[in-house]
DNA sequence: GTATTAAATTAGAATATACTAATATACTTA
DNA sequence: TAAGTATATTAGTATATTCTAATTTAATAC
C-alpha cells in the first residue's frame, strides 16, 4: 500500500480525504478501545455472560457453567478476557469466585447491550 | 458437557439457574444477531468505516482506500461483510460504487458507536 | 499432613479471520 | 470493437479464536 491515491477519478475531494483521516486519527486509541469492547461482546458466550450480569448482579463460575451448559474451562477463559478488558471484576469468597460487572462499565454496557 | 450441575455447592439456587436460562433463551436469535453486530464492529477497519459513514454520509471504495491507507481488496471484503450484515447499502454510479449506512441501521449505529 | 472442591491455566486441535496477490466483472471511452 | 478503470471475487497464507483435555492453584475439611 504505497500508492498515494487509489484510483484516477477526477473529482477526488482531497480535502475530504485529509479531513476524514484527521477525524479517524483524532482519537485513535479511543477507537481501538471501542473496537476491543465490541470484539469482546461479539462472541455469543461472552454476550450471554454480560447479559446475565446485567440481570443478576453477580454469579459464580459454577452458576455460569450450569446456565450456559458449558464446561468450566471455557467459561473461565471467557471470564478472564472480560476481566482483562475491564468489563468484569471478581471477588473470591472461600472456594467460590463471584464475578460481576465493573461499576464503571455498567452504564455503558447497559446502554449498548440492552438498548 | 453432559453433567447436570457443575459443582457440589450446597446453596445452588436452582430457581436462579432455570430462570437465567430462560432469560437467555427467550430471545436467542436476537442475541445472536446482536453478537454478530458487535463482531462486525469489533474490527478496527470496519469500525473506522462505520464511523466515517456516520460523518460523511457516503463514500466510494476509492475514498475509503485512500482514507484508510489500505489496498482496495481488503476494503471491498470488509464492505461486503458490512453489507451482508445489513449495516451498509450500496449504489453504483457508473464505475463508482458508493456505500452508505443502511437507513434502518443509522439510529442504532449512532447510538452504539457515538454513544 | 491428605482428600476434596472451585477455579485458573496450559497445550493442542479445529476453525475463523484478515490480509496479499492474482483474476474476474462491470462500466466507460476511444 | 479494444483498452482502461473501479470494484468484486478467489485462492492462499499467517494469525487469532475457541474449544477440549489435562494439569495446577487455592481454599476447605478431615
Amino acid at each position: 500500500m504505497d500508492k498515494m491515491i487509489s484510483c484516477f477519478r477526477v473529482e477526488v475531494d482531497d480535502n475530504l480525504i485529509v479531513k476524514a483521516k484527521e477525524t479517524l486519527n483524532q482519537d485513535l486509541t479511543e477507537l481501538e478501545q471501542q473496537a476491543k469492547l465490541f470484539a469482546l461482546l461479539g462472541n455469543e458466550v461472552r454476550l450471554k455472560i454480560i447479559r446475565l450480569f446485567l440481570c443478576y448482579e453477580k454469579m459464580c463460575v459454577c452458576d455460569l457453567s450450569d446456565v450456559l451448559e458449558m464446561n468450566q474451562s471455557p467459561i473461565s477463559q471467557h471470564l478472564r478476557k472480560l476481566k482483562d478488558g475491564g468489563l468484569l471484576v471478581n471477588k473470591r469468597d472461600g472456594m467460590t469466585v463471584f464475578y460481576s460487572v465493573s461499576p464503571q462499565m455498567r452504564e455503558i454496557l447497559t446502554k449498548i447491550v440492552e438498548g
